[in-house]
DNA sequence: ATGTCAAAATCCTTTTGA
């Protein structure tokens, strides 16, 4: 079974690079994030001419999240994080897909910090960290995937002293993660690469992308009930070199039967 | 402070978030 997550950038405007990248790669599962496009303009039949059945979150302008599954319909479980009845923007939606639970997020960017949107991003993660810890207590097969906006560890950044003011890689933000995964989830690719520059991000800016200037902000978390299933893990990152593309490259792991 | 990109409002140029 494989599962992917790609921060598209924009579901409509980013249309035939999604599409493109599903024909080439076929994951069984899709994780999107910043549709940017509200309820009604999801492109739901351009997807299920790929093959590909979905749930969504979307909202005008900003944020929303996606399932894609071609092994059965996404039995959607949630489209909000609990513990915050007025937060009103589309950044979670988890389903039942194959028997795995999966999360699909995308959380709060936080710049600038420190500010109002830091402290969002903040209590997003407490937000998160609380629900996170009820799934692990299930014992289901549970992924949790997306655009986390945190760089874990220096390793993870290509110029970390550039960037230790940043809401992405502040030691809040990294103490957030940290305390997450010890909940006693792992962290997918660096299970299977511990010391390897693996970027998922490349900003528009100066050619990052080009001279390898990335991020690894998009990841995997897996639970205990699922942790031996994975066999493989990557970025497909000659997707971000592509035209129109998503400042993201999509990452997939590889389970188990 | 800068750089790029796409979409919406302020509406064919500027503002915004990332």
């Amino acid at each position: 079974m494989k599962i992917a997550t790609y921060n598209v950038n924009g579901v409509n405007g980013r249309l035939p690079v999604l599409l493109r990248w599903l024909h080439e790669t076929v994951p069984d599962v899709a994780c999107l994030q910043e549709l940017k496009a509200p309820k009604g303009k999801f492109p739901e039949e351009a997807i299920k001419n790929a093959g590909y059945e979905a749930i969504w979150h979307g909202q005008k302008s900003w944020n929303g999240v996606a399932i894609l599954s071609k092994i059965g319909a996404p039995v959607e479980m949630r489209n909000t994080l609990p513990g915050n009845e007025d937060d009103v923007q589309s950044r979670y939606i988890e389903a039942m897909v194959n028997g795995v639970l999966i999360g699909c997020l995308y959380l709060p960017n936080g710049n600038p910090a420190p500010g109002p949107k830091f402290d969002y991003k903040i209590s997003w993660f407490e937000r998160l960290s609380k629900h996170a810890e009820a799934l692990l207590k299930s014992g289901n097969p549970v992924v949790l995937t997306g655009d986390f906006n945190v760089m874990p560890t220096e390793i993870d950044v290509y110029k970390p002293e550039r960037w230790a003011d940043d809401a992405l890689f502040r030691p809040e933000t990294r103490l957030a993660f940290k305390n997450l995964v010890a909940q006693g989830w792992t962290d997918a690719i660096r299970k299977l690469y511990p010391a390897e520059t693996i970027y998922t991000f490349w900003d528009y800016f100066r050619n990052a992308y080009g001279r390898n200037a990335g991020l690894r902000i998009d990841h995997f978390l897996l639970s205990p009930a699922i942790n031996k299933r994975l066999i493989a893990a990557g970025v497909d990152r000659h997707v971000r070199g592509w035209e129109k593309t998503s400042d993201h490259g999509p990452v997939w792991i590889e389970l188990a039967d």
